[in-house]
DNA sequence: GTCAAGCACTCTAGCGAAGAGAGTGCCAGT
DNA sequence: ACTGGCACTCTCTTCGCTAGAGTGCTTGAC
C-alpha cells in the first residue's frame, strides 16, 4: 500500500479510535497531520472503501475504519511507545506484589487487567487432565468429618470434606496420610483412581469407606476443568457503544456461558509471538460485532497453561491495551513460574 | 381501609405485576374479577390516589401501585399458595443435595436462588470476628514452600503457602502441626495473635520463621469478612424495566461495590419473622427506585450467621419469590446446622 | 500528473404539527 | 350507591420539513 494511504488510514482509524464516530475528510484536514487539502483526503479514502478498509454508515456521514482496516493498522500501522511497556511492567508488578496462592494471583491479574484497560479482565486455567498429585494430607475437622486437602503439582489447592472412618484417633489419621502420600504422590487422575481400587482390595488400613470416598472424588468429572475468573464487566456499560441493552446482554451471556469464550481461547496458540487480537467479526461471536478481545497464553510450572485478556469495545486503544495483556502474562508466567515451582 | 378498596388495591398490584404498565379502569372491569363498571373503580382509585396507594404517570395513563401501596399488598394483601411452599422445599433439597464444604454450598444456594427467581440471588456470610480456630495443618509442598490449612469452628476453610523453615523433614513438620494444634485449638483470631506471639519469644521448636509468617497472617486485616457470592446478574438484563443502561449500571455497582448492600444487610434482624423485603425507594440505594430487595437472614452452626436473598425490579412477584428467599434460608441453614456441627 | 476549489447531490438528525388512542373526572340519571 | 355518557387531557406515533455534514465529480492551476 502506498504510503499516503497508510498515512490516511492511520490518521482515520485514531481519530475514530477517540471519537467512536465516522470520520469526515474536513475535520481530518482541520486538524492538521496531513497537510492537504479536504478533497485530496476524499480521493484517498474513496480509494480505501475500495480496498475494504473503510465504509461508510451512509452517503453523508464520514468514514469508519472496517474490521480490515483495525486489523492493517495494528498488523503494521500500530506504534507502540517503548517507554510504556516499560512503565506497565512497572505498574503491572507494583499492583501485584507477593506470591499468594496460585487463584488468587489469578483473580489479582483479572482485576489488573480490568483496572488497567478499563474493560472486563479474564483469565483462565487449562489444566489439560494431567496434574499429578504432589501431596494429600488428612485434616481432622469433628468427629464425624475430615477435610482431605490435594495439592497439585502445579500449585492448585483442592479440598473436600469427607465422612471420617469411626474410631480413628487423630495419629491414626496421620498414619493413614502417610500411606496415602506414598501411595498417591506423583500420581495423576488415572493413576490415582487405579491406585485407588487396588488399595481397597487389599486394605490394610481398614479404611475402606474412606478410600471409597476418596474414590468417588476422583471418579468426579473435574468440574471447573478450564476455571475461569472475569472482573469489570461493569465497567463496560460506561461504554457509549453499549448503550444498547442489546449487545451487552449479548456480551454478559457470551462471559457467563464461556462455550463460546472457550472455542475463542483455543485459537491462541502458545508459540506465536504473544499477543493475539480478534476484531470485530473475526471471533465469530454472534451478535458481537462492536466487541473485540485480546487474549495471550502464559505459562506456568509444569503442566499448568492458561490464557488471559480483556474484552472490550472494537474502539479500543489497540496500542495501549496489546503492551498489557503482554505485559500481564509475562509478569503472571514469571510469578507462577518462579514462586511455586516444586522442584 | 374498606375490603373493597383493599380488593381494587389487590387487582391493579396483581395487573401490574403482571404486565408493568399502568393499569386503568377499564381494563380492570373487563377482566370480570371485581364485577362493578370502570366507573365505580375509578371512584375507588381516585381515593387510593389520594391515599398515597396509586400514583398516575400522567393524566391519562392509568395507575402504578406507589411503594407504599406495594408494601400494604405485601403485608397485608398477600395470599401465599400452601401448596408452592412445600414444592418450593422440594425443589430446592432436591436440586442441592449433599453437605459439601460450606463455601460451595453457599454457592450453590446464591445459584438456586437466581435460577428460581430470574434475579441476581446473593449470600453474605459474616464472620463477626468470632471464629474460632478448630484445628491447623501444616503440607508440605515443596523444598521451600508449605500450605498452612486451617479450618474454623463455623466450617471455613482457609490456606495460604508460606515459607518453609530450612532443613525440615517431613516428621518434623507434622511435630510442628500437632504442636500449634495444642496451642491454637479452639483459639480466636486475638488470642491466636497473643498466643504465637509468647511463643516466639521462647519458640521451643526453633522455628521463628514460620511463626512470623504465621502471625502475620493473623494480624492482616481477614479480608473478605463479609464474604459475598453473586449469580445471575446476567438475568437482570431481560427485564424490560431494565433496558435504559443507567438503571442496570447503577445496579451493577451497587453489586459490585457491596458497601450500600452490606448497609442493607444489617438492618435484617434475625430474630424477626424471617423474610424481609425492600421496595423501591426503602432501601435509599442511589438511583434504584426501581429496585427491591427481598433478604434473609440463615443461621449457621456457633457463630456463623449470614444473610441471603435476590435483587431484582420492583415489579418482581413477591408472592413467589418471599417464598423462594425463605425456604433457600431454612434449607442452608438446616445443612450447614446438621452437616458442620463441630461437637 | 497531482492537487485544490467549487458545486450539486444525498442522507440524517432534530423539530414541530397533527391525529389517534387511552384514560380520567365529573355530572346526571336510575 | 352504582352506571352511562361526555368533555378534557396527555402521550405516542407519524409525517413533513429544514439545517448540517459529507461526499463525488468536474474543472482549473501548477
Amino acid at each position: 500500500m502506498k504510503e499516503r494511504h497508510e498515512h490516511i488510514l492511520g490518521e482515520v482509524v485514531r481519530a475514530y479510535l477517540n471519537t467512536g464516530q465516522p470520520v469526515g475528510s474536513r475535520t481530518l484536514a482541520e486538524q492538521g497531520e496531513l497537510g492537504l487539502s479536504p478533497a485530496s483526503i476524499r480521493n484517498v479514502m474513496a480509494e480505501l472503501e475500495r480496498q475494504g478498509m473503510l465504509s461508510s454508515p451512509h452517503t453523508s456521514a464520514g468514514r469508519v475504519p472496517t474490521d480490515s482496516g483495525l486489523r492493517y493498522f495494528v498488523d503494521s500501522l500500530m506504534a507502540v511507545d517503548p517507554d510504556m511497556n516499560q512503565q506497565l511492567e512497572n505498574a503491572v508488578a507494583g499492583h501485584l506484589p507477593g506470591t499468594p496462592e496460585r487463584n488468587i494471583l489469578l483473580k489479582r491479574a483479572t482485576d489488573e487487567l480490568a483496572s488497567l484497560t478499563h474493560f472486563a479482565g479474564m483469565v483462565w486455567v487449562h489444566e489439560q487432565g494431567f496434574n499429578r498429585i504432589n501431596r494429600i494430607e488428612l485434616v481432622p475437622v469433628s468427629s464425624e468429618k475430615l477435610l482431605a486437602v490435594i495439592v497439585t503439582d502445579s500449585g492448585e489447592v483442592q479440598n473436600r470434606l469427607i465422612v471420617r472412618p469411626g474410631d480413628t484417633s487423630d495419629a491414626q489419621l496421620h498414619e493413614i496420610s502417610l500411606r496415602l502420600n506414598e501411595l498417591l504422590s506423583g500420581c495423576n487422575l488415572e493413576e490415582a483412581r487405579l491406585r485407588l481400587q487396588r488399595e481397597m482390595e487389599t486394605d490394610r488400613l481398614k479404611v475402606r469407606h474412606l478410600l471409597e470416598d476418596l474414590k468417588r472424588w476422583a471418579d468426579a468429572p473435574t468440574e471447573g476443568q478450564t476455571e475461569m475468573f472475569v472482573s469489570g464487566q461493569r465497567q463496560l456499560l460506561e461504554m457509549p457503544e453499549f448503550a444498547v441493552v442489546d449487545t451487552i446482554r449479548s456480551l454478559m451471556c457470551a462471559i457467563e456461558e464461556r462455550e463460546q469464550l472457550l472455542h475463542l481461547v483455543e485459537q491462541v496458540e502458545s508459540e506465536e509471538s504473544g499477543v493475539k487480537v480478534f476484531i470485530g467479526s473475526e471471533h465469530a461471536l454472534v451478535n458481537m460485532e462492536q466487541v473485540s478481545v485480546v487474549l495471550s497464553r502464559y505459562q506456568g510450572p509444569a503442566n499448568l497453561v492458561g490464557t488471559l485478556g480483556v474484552i472490550g469495545p472494537r474502539r479500543m486503544h489497540y496500542e495501549r491495551v496489546v503492551p498489557i495483556v503482554d505485559c500481564t502474562a509475562k509478569w503472571v508466567s514469571r510469578m507462577l513460574g518462579g514462586g511455586l515451582q516444586t522442584k
